[in-house]
DNA sequence: CACCTTTATGTTATATTATTACATATGTAA
DNA sequence: TTACATATGTAATAATATAACATAAAGGTG
């Protein structure tokens, strides 16, 4: 399970339409989908989907960025050590998503990767949650 | 995080179109796509995908089956107290998932919710592994 | 530099996954 | 029976994602 991996040199050589996304996602702060980013860049003359899909994929395999599976939504890396192991909280009312620094997980982890006999390359762990802000409200 | 629920009355009062979806998913052993559900369906008389989506909801919603959120399909649930608490090993190579029992994670979740002070509802969380029969091949 | 290979781009079309809307029917409980 | 919630059938459409193909730019090696 040490699967993590340190952002990579390339990270500085990202693409022009990686640069793009990436940097929209940074600015947002927010779990945005595919389509609304293709919305928003369309100004930036990105106009097809694949496009984004595109970045997206690039900037997910690179771990700048992530996907909320049960969202298809994507987020910026939060993580210091953008560990390709991930944990959010995903307010079920808001919609509002946060990434989860995941060191308290690793013993229960390794006991059940153990205990399964498991290879395991990566993991993705998504809490469904009331966030502060919607439990006051 | 004491939120497992129990097959309720109702799972016995499945309706028609929820009893052929879940059978579908009992006899096939594997995740299945709800279009490839309906695809085997068509011979049962159910030809919309709606009709599926509906099933499967319900089914979910009372724990009968998962959805495999990175996948897009859904596995009969594997777990004797059908725990809104999810774990699966998602096999890369062949797709083959398994679900988990989670008990060996209690710890190490508790840990987590209680560091970030989260509300949470239930999470699901899946390994990405090299399965055994993909390991020797 | 010249050559080759890999990776990214642009574009169109299409596949896959999921929901809206609306009319009708069925189950359950007072 | 009436009322209400839940399920069904059907058609249309929305939302998410990929295939295929031509071109271009970046990176390595002689």
């Amino acid at each position: 399970m040490s699967s993590t991996h340190t952002h990579s040199k390339k990270s500085q050589s990202l693409t022009k339409n990686q640069k793009i996304v990436l940097n929209l996602l940074q600015n947002s702060g927010e779990a945005l989908k595919a389509y609304s980013i293709l919305d928003s860049l369309k100004k930036e003359g990105l106009k097809s989907p694949l496009q984004i899909y595109r970045a997206l994929d690039k900037l997910v395999e690179l771990g700048k960025i992530h996907k909320i599976e049960s969202r298809n939504s994507f987020i910026v890396c939060n993580n210091s050590n953008c560990a390709s192991n991930t944990v959010f909280a995903i307010c079920e009312r808001c919609g509002n998503v946060k990434e989860i620094k995941n060191s308290d997980l690793s013993e229960g982890v390794k006991e059940l990767v153990k205990k399964n006999r498991m290879n395991v390359t990566r993991y993705n762990l998504e809490f469904f949650v009331l966030c502060k802000s919607c439990k006051t409200n």
